[in-house]
Parts: C-alpha cells; sequence; structure tokens
DNA sequence: GTCTGATCTGTAAACGATTACAAGAACGAT
DNA sequence: ATCGTTCTTGTAATCGTTTACAGATCAGAC
C-alpha cells in the first residue's frame, strides 16, 4: 500500500482533484467542502508531494548555500544566519561545499539551471570573469556574498575590510605599538588580496611601514602554525600581528608562545572574522567583527527578494566592520 | 525566450524525445544518434530539469542531515564527513537545524514524507517513543546518528561514550589524579545520559567516588563558563574534570584561568569530541576522540545502502573512542 | 418566471522528464 | 524472395500536482 495522491483524497472525499487542491492551498470553498477535504486528508494520513508540486509550480522552495569551506567558523556563522532567515521564509537550505577552485564554482552555478533550488547564495574565495559570466547568466537568482566588480551588476552583500584593519591599526597604535606585522591568508583570493592591501594603506595612513607579512597557504589554524616561523623570522622585534582571520591568529598565537613571546605583553595579536573561535581562544582574541552573522542575514534577505521581484535593479550591500577588543591586545 | 526542454532538443535535432532521453541517459544509441542529440544540447545550451526527472523517477538525489545546532563543532565535522560521502554518490544535502526539542524532529521526519529528499541522517539530543514510531514509519530511509534502543530496529551509528568517559578516567589516574569531577551537559538528553552513567561507572570500577558534578544547560562555550563557579563550589581540591563535550571543557578552562587554577598544574581538562576546537584552545585540550567524522562516513554510507536496498536487516554499528592526549592533562 | 452575475465545483490540460510498447529497419539464414 | 531476429527509433502514457476554463448552482432583480 503506497502514499496516498490527491486523487485518493479525493476519491475519499467525493469531490474532485481540483477541489482538494484548493482546499489545501487555502483558496476560498466551501464550509462543507473543507471538512469533508480535512477528514479524508486525516483519514489517509495524504502528504502532498514535494516533487510534483516542484514540477507544476516550478518551484522548489529550496535555496542553494554555497561555501568553500563548512569547517571554517566563519561560513557557520553565515550557514546559522542564513538558514535562519531561509528557512523563516518556508524554505529550506542546500549547503554545498565548493572547495578553493573557481571551476568549481562556475560548475555550481551552471548547474543551477536544473533547477533543484530557486536561488543561490555564493561565498567564493576566487573570482575571475568566467564565474561572474556564470552568475549573471545563471537561470536562478544568485546573491554574491563576498566582493565582485559592480560592473558585474549582481546583488551583493560584503565586508569592508580595509576599513576592518584600519580599526585594528588604530587601535594598536593608541596603545602603543608600532611594529605591526600581517599574517595574510593566500593573496589570490578576493578577500587575501583586499586585506593586503588594507594593511598596507593603514599603515600609511599612519605613518608606519609594515614591519613584515606573511602569507599563509589557506586560512586555516594549520596554515597559521606552519606560516608563523616566517613572519617571526622576517621581522625581528615585531610588536604586534595582525591576521587575516581568526583561524590563523590562533595557529599563531599557539607559535608565539611556543618560542617565549607573551601575548599581548610581547607580541599583540588581532583576528579577523570574529568567530566564536575568538571568544573561546586563550588568550581571548581581538578580532574585526567583519558582520558575517549580518551579512549572511541580509544576503538571503536579498536572495528572497529577488526571487519574489526579479526585475528589481541589483542592490549591493556594505556591512560596515567593529572592533571586538579582548585581550589578546594590550 | 525560456529554458529549452528535450522536446526542444528533440525538435532541434530532428528525432523523438525518447531519443534524446536515452542519449542523455547513456543507453545505447547510434554513433549518428549520440552525435546529433549532443550537438543539439550544446548548441541549445540545454540543462535536464531536475524537477521533471524527481517526479518521473521517484527520487530528488537529495538527502537531508539533521541537527541539532550547527554551530556545535561536533556538527561541523559530522557535517563535512557526510557531505563528501553524499555528494561523491552523486547527491545533494540538505542540511537542516531541528533546534532541542524533540517534537520539532518528530515533525521533521513526519515532513519527509513529502519527498523532497531521499534520506535522512538524524543526530537527535532528546529521543521519544513519537520519535522513534515518526522513524519507522518514514516514507524514505532513516538513519539515526546516535543512540536509540536496538528494538526500535533502526540503521544506527553511535559513539560508545562510557568508554570513551572510561579511558579518559584511565588516563587521569594513571597520571596520579583522583579527585575527579563531571561537567555534564543537560542529563535528560541522550548524550548526557549516557555521559552521567559512563563517569559513574568508570570511577567506580577505579574504586573511585565522583568528586564532584554540575550539569551545564546547554552543549556550549557560555553553558560551560556557567556552570563552572557551581563545579567549584562543590569540589574544593578537586584535580581533574571531564566535560562532556570540547566546548563545555574550554568554557571551564577560562573560569579556571579566571580564579588563578592553572591547568593542567593545579586542575587537568578533559573535553569529548576531540573536535577541531580541542587542538586550537590553550592549552591544547586532551580530549575524548568519538568518532564524529566517521560516525558520519559510515552514517552516511548506511543510508546510502539502504536506499539501494530497502529489505536489508538494520545494522548497528559502534564506533570505538580513541583519546587524544594533549597538554591540558599531566 | 427569466435573466444576470456571482460563486462554487469539476474536467482536463499542462509542467518536463522517463519508459513501456510498437513499429520500422537491417541483416543473415533458409 | 521470405522469414525471423535483433537493433534502433518513435508514439504515447505516466509521475502527482496546479490551474485555466467551463458548467452548475443559486440569489436577487426585474
Amino acid at each position: 500500500m503506497s502514499r496516498p495522491t490527491i486523487a485518493g483524497v479525493a476519491r475519499a472525499a467525493g469531490v474532485s482533484v481540483a477541489s482538494v487542491s484548493r482546499v489545501l492551498n487555502g483558496l476560498p470553498a466551501t464550509e462543507e467542502m473543507v471538512e469533508r477535504v480535512q477528514r479524508a486528508v486525516e483519514e489517509l494520513g495524504y502528504v502532498p508531494d514535494a516533487r510534483a508540486r516542484s514540477l507544476k509550480v516550478g518551484r522548489t522552495f529550496q535555496l542553494t548555500l554555497a561555501v568553500a569551506d563548512v569547517g571554517n567558523p566563519v561560513y557557520v556563522t553565515m550557514m546559522r544566519a542564513v538558514e535562519e532567515v531561509v528557512s523563516a521564509a518556508g524554505y529550506r537550505l542546500v549547503v554545498t561545499t565548493t572547495g578553493p577552485d573557481v571551476v568549481d564554482e562556475v560548475a555550481l552555478v551552471r548547474g543551477m539551471a536544473r533547477g533543484y533550488a530557486d536561488g543561490l547564495v555564493i561565498s567564493p574565495l576566487r573570482v575571475d570573469e568566467d564565474l561572474i559570466k556564470s552568475i549573471r547568466e545563471c537561470e536562478v537568482p544568485v546573491v554574491v556574498a563576498g566582493n565582485v566588480p559592480t560592473k558585474a551588476g549582481v546583488d551583493t552583500v560584503r565586508a569592508n575590510s580595509p576599513k576592518g584593519i584600519a580599526l585594528a591599526v588604530e587601535h594598536l597604535v593608541a596603545r602603543g605599538r608600532t611594529r605591526i606585522a600581517f599574517l595574510n591568508g593566500p593573496a589570490d583570493t578576493v578577500p587575501g588580496a583586499a586585506r593586503a592591501k588594507g594593511f598596507a594603506d593603514a599603515l600609511q595612513a599612519h605613518g608606519l611601514r609594515p614591519s613584515a607579512s606573511a602569507e599563509a597557504t589557506d586560512f586555516t589554524f594549520a596554515a597559521g602554525r606552519t606560516a608563523a616561523p616566517d613572519l617571526l623570522a622576517a621581522a625581528a622585534g615585531l610588536d604586534a600581528v595582525i591576521c587575516a582571520n581568526d583561524l590563523l591568529a590562533v595557529g599563531l598565537m599557539h607559535e608565539l608562545v611556543a618560542v617565549g613571546l607573551e601575548v599581548p605583553a610581547d607580541v599583540a595579536v588581532v583576528g579577523m572574522d570574529d568567530s566564536e573561535l575568538a571568544e573561546q581562544s586563550f588568550p581571548p582574541l581581538t578580532s574585526v567583527n567583519l558582520g558575517s552573522a549580518e551579512r549572511g542575514r541580509r544576503a538571503a534577505e536579498l536572495l528572497l527578494a529577488r526571487i519574489e521581484d526579479s526585475s528589481r535593479a541589483p542592490r549591493r550591500i556594505v556591512v560596515q566592520p567593529t572592533l571586538s577588543v579582548r585581550r589578546s591586545t594590550p
């Protein structure tokens, strides 16, 4: 005995399938009709088939979130925010891990044409012409959580990481630190490039020169540890390090302790993302809050809005950073 | 100009829709036929519609993963493992957050009848008769990542947390600690109950009595901090604490430091889950590895296997724990 | 009593794929 | 030349909904 269909309900209730559908979708019907249909639905334990409904209405009530790595706490924060907005609006969330390669991202965006989801939030690490082209031509609405050129003409929600780094530098300078180094992630990524430039500019604004900078091979804890010795070797006597994200910062702190340097007494450390890890690390990490939760929320809202009205002009939202001061800086 | 359908391709190629479908699905066809269809597909940029396909074949090629809280690093680990297996098998992953309430879990399982996914991996915090009933009656295969009674007759993959706690106790005793306390999460959850009992049994096996125990309101960092003072007040002179997960352990360590106790010199701390946080915390946290990645992997494999063959006997897999010793214990 | 309009319900045609079945082509064996 | 077999292709039914359209019912106005 297999699942009852709407036809079975109609038969049981002695009405037409159209009437059943109407009652189920809350369209006007007589009291008696509603009553009969509901009884039949109850009795048979009928549940409408999402597949059939999707085909007919052309919507799946699913949205996709694509991130490079679910292990990064910043994506967890975003994901939670997106999930919240999306499920409140009656959508399910499909989570996809793209990995670091842009070709996989392009393939993903192209694949959206299959229509398994009604929209996409993508947070790309690396962006190229192909990716932008695929996004513009995508069958379903796409919102980019990240930085793409204005001329791309797509909805975006991005952080202002140069400004964030400026906040960090300002804070460090105010506390008397001047020999400031930068531990970046891969510079060929969009955030990596933006943060490198932001760091250079921020130091210049204070009349300082970079004490040193190093580039980790990834935005991960392990890469942070690995890159730390290089950074320390390059800059004798540095008194502060700004890191391109919290994982790198925590990795660095472990190495600092290992070589006998104290945080923040000897070296102040600032992270970025203000993820849960910043609060949990020891000492708790001063971190630039780039608004990942808000970016996730806004991106989801933008996507929902565009699904409602596909003709609206593309919007570019910038979420401003704040600094969460904790004990890793003096 | 909207998306081309299979009919459009057929027209462009001058063949029937059946032939197009066959070529696309790799069924036998002449060289010329394959050639013509592929050219037309290429030309029109045709991509098959997942919604229509789902309706016809009765499969969506999606699987759902339901966890209580995506913010918990242990679920991130599981999720990554599940995603890997599932996407290698050509499925997409729908991630759902159920929250702590069992009624929401039941609603979720019932909702699977809508057929938006071909299977479900659920990791429930709290389990009751209703939930088990809904799982048994579910329209699609369900694998429980967690502990449910054998008589429930469902596929499960679970950890052996009592054994894990025994490992922790053994380790602490071997290092000369005897005044051991336990910081649990909510005892009305399945893992909470199992771990409380495991702790009591393990101490007894060593002829020890619990130094103290406390119950945090959640398995979170914040709850760990909040519960810490109670624990310390209840047991003057404790020399070790085992925590029901890593977040609680890290929360506790922060409080220990705050009251001037040193880890591990004064108090040894052991976490559970061996999540990435254990490695990242300072000092790095000795933690019971309950095999979350492997549990995720096995659960996904079990689900795929059951989708292939729904008549196979339910399997119960137990993943054995190991202890990752780090510097939070002497 | 008839007509108009509004309101409710049913019939049937979609949505876009897969696939059972039948028809046609090709080919070798007799 | 005919027949049977095999292989390829096309026609049309089907999956389970939604919804355009038309038919039925009914109330109120004349």
